[in-house]
DNA sequence: GGCTTATCTTGACTAAAATCAATGGAATTT
DNA sequence: AAATTCCATTGATTTTAGTCAAGATAAGCC
């Protein structure tokens, strides 16, 4: 039920036993089948989700009724809308699942007791955190200086499992495209890859 | 000095004045005239600049010779490639003054030594973290997800000061336009704005 | 199995931004 | 002060992506 959130713990910061323990009594596994919400646009995001399995995503709603995804997570990745779980804001975004998911949920009062009774909590937390930042700094690089096709070649390069799992006129949403437009890319630079 | 520092530092965790004393014994101050460079793609960021006076921005280079911003900063704010600094690779990015600026560099080892000898240390960092990735969130929701007049109407109304300092062909290029296409998103706008 | 939705692709057309080019003005340099 | 460089604007044209529409295939549901 843990284990994939333990060991990308583990993979940061090493804990002992007992440490392991005292983590897991903040911890609430919860199950998502397919199209439910963890969170609506107007709520607050009260938890972070740790993926165990599954996939889901975020994703805003425009002046025009127009989905975008913001994006995607799957095992081994957290989601929620940080700025909302951090300032218990309400949040414009909403995150439900691509498939059944197994999570884990974090909530804000468990993140800020572990915070300061757990230090290697907040190294963790930190260290994704900056892990994430370098991932979006890359993605925001790649918006503004690269062509579109070579943006697509990235993608498939960097998130290979992604593409599998997701239909592509998602893809396109998180890339900013109307679907039609991602379709031709593909057929410009031969399905294959 | 340092007051734009530790005003920013106290704002985020509060200090007492032996733990500034301590801060203060791995920070360095530096000076640096219009046009200098901090940071040259090809090299490793070995400091993080937080800057007390002046701007600075960072741009990439494409393949044909193009710039593209990723990021302005000014008083008050910190600058550098986080993924080189941390992970101590080579850098694509170039990091250069706008004005002349007086910076406070913090250099790989100092952050690493205060990560573990002052632990407000690690909580300044892990706050400053949270609010760059919160603010590259919306940057690149509003990029996908509203029309360029309404993405330039957030922009100056979110930072009014890089609007009056930097010239406006780099904003575009910060928002990955031409500088026709800005020029003309003004006028459809209104300058007044 | 058959029906209904999703999903993807392709074509024709429209809309939007990039590019090319020229101008005038402002700021910097010498 | 004159010269040079930088900067912003505007117009004409080209390129690129969006929109609308139709059709094909696959997936999920009864």
């Amino acid at each position: 039920m843990y284990e994939v959130f333990f060991s990308k713990f583990n993979e940061k910061v090493q804990l002992s036993e007992s440490e392991e323990y005292a983590v897991k009594q903040f911890l609430t596994p919860k199950k998502l089948r397919k199209r439910q919400y963890l969170l609506q646009e107007g709520d607050i995001c009260k938890t972070v989700a740790f993926i165990e399995k599954g996939a889901m995503r975020s994703y805003i709603v425009d002046s025009d009724g127009q989905e975008h995804i913001f994006s995607f997570a799957l095992e081994g990745w957290a989601i929620g809308d940080l700025s909302s779980f951090l300032t218990e804001q309400i949040s414009t975004q909403n995150i439900d699942a691509l498939e059944d998911c197994e999570l884990i949920l974090i909530s804000k009062s468990a993140h800020d007791q572990m915070l300061i009774s757990v230090p290697k909590y907040a190294t963790f937390f930190r260290i994704l955190m900056t892990e994430a930042y370098i991932a979006l700094q890359k993605r925001t690089l790649s918006i503004i200086s690269m062509t579109l096709d070579d943006r697509y070649k990235s993608f498939i390069d960097q998130y290979p499992d992604i593409v599998q799992r997701v239909p592509q006129h998602m893809i396109a949403s998180h890339m900013g495209l109307s679907p039609e437009t991602l379709s031709r890319i593909r057929s410009r630079i031969g399905k294959s890859q």
